[in-house]
DNA sequence: ATATAATCCAAGTAATTGCTCGGAAAACTC
DNA sequence: GAGTTTTCCGAGCAATTACTTGGATTATAT
């Protein structure tokens, strides 16, 4: 099986900056031309690197994505946990409002990137830091959601959890990939926001009895 | 741009075989090897037959994904009408579960198939033909739901409706997609239809008032 | 029965792909 | 400053790709 990992880690600076130019390089072509497009030399190219630099830190064309894939994801946990830090303590609408409208926003700052990495390249979603960072992602609401049972006294079906948080998942990638104002974007994060309530709540967040005492 | 139609149509029985053949054979190649897997010589060599007779009915590979997703997307619509007419008449509640479990249903028989194509080739979800099947689809939910309305009173965002089609589509690929038994994979539709049910009108399709007058 | 149209196909072509080779230059180590 | 390691690179190769060519075979029409 091909190896999803570099060979080789750059040392000096010299070399660090090829590698990275190496993976905004894949970036840019992904966004601009798809995944198709995608060649190792376009990329060496686009790079402003030698083919054979290119061969030097990884062993194959997945291993660039993957890496690719790997910065994307860091940011976005990373992203996420500072969010539930802020959500933390407070009431189980404005963190779920909060964390919802973190998470289309960090996607959506490389929503072209993401859109082709996660719906299009075949091995992306399989990838283990991509089901690793997914496994992170649906924890954290779980924690927002027994902090909201808490509040609420919530019935918590065992079953629903994965449909939620999968439902939840890809309404988010749905919204932050539309090309569309950050105005909508906000205005259609907030109903995502609220349907999720909804469904885990199973009554609205404006209604009597949705604020903790 | 390339033509995504067949450039000919087959005449006689004999040729509608080799037609039919092709695109069943590139069917079992995406099934069992993905679309990486899908050059044109192996889809001929699948099928059993020349490569210069494939060439002879398809302009090139993308047209002959394409009628195969048009010819599956056909059997999507004419399963879910029938759904339509099924639970037209029925309370909402009852109504919802049964248009839901017939949407898994028709995905699930080709499960493979339809995953490679919706969330592996590039060009799949733009094309007309899935577009305007999610878009008539989305109308069946519609009048599903207007029917719900006057019997449940509902209040009807206009946002929301976009939203809850686009979470409701991206939830039943993912559980028709899913690799478990039937028995699983119903009980899952269940609550799919029940969350569906939440987001929609706002509370549990069990709790009083749900039920028609 | 003959002419016309439909259907078939294997061998081949031009272009592109991922990737290697062999070695030069630059940077660290002592 | 000599030796070692790291970094760089473009020409080119083997394999694969989508697709064409030129013609043979089979069905249909008259």
């Amino acid at each position: 099986m091909t190896d999803f990992k570099p060979k080789k880690w750059p040392k000096q600076a010299r070399s660090k900056a090829s590698f990275d130019a190496i993976l905004e390089g894949a970036a840019r072509l992904l966004r601009r031309q798809g995944y198709e497009a995608l060649t190792t030399n376009r990329v060496a190219a686009e790079a402003g690197v030698g083919i054979a630099t290119l061969y030097e830190f990884f062993p194959n064309k997945e291993a660039i994505v993957a890496e690719l894939v790997a910065r994307l994801m860091a940011k976005v946990e990373a992203n996420m946990e500072e969010a539930f830090a802020e959500a933390v303590g407070q009431d189980p609408w404005p963190a779920v409002t909060h964390m919802t409208s973190r998470a289309v926003g960090s996607l959506a700052e490389d929503r072209e990137v993401f859109h082709v990495l996660l719906r299009q390249v075949p091995f992306v979603p399989q990838l283990p830091v991509v089901m690793e960072t997914r496994a992170a992602l649906a924890a954290l609401s779980q924690r927002v959601r027994i902090t909201a049972a808490g509040a609420l006294d919530l019935p918590m079906p065992e079953e629903d959890a994965w449909l939620i948080s999968e439902m939840l998942y890809n309404a988010i990638l749905e919204v932050a990939f539309l090309d569309v104002d950050e105005k909508k974007r906000a205005e259609l994060t907030k109903e995502l926001a609220r349907l999720t309530y909804r469904m885990a709540v199973g009554r609205d967040p404006e209604a009597a009895g949705s604020v903790s005492r």
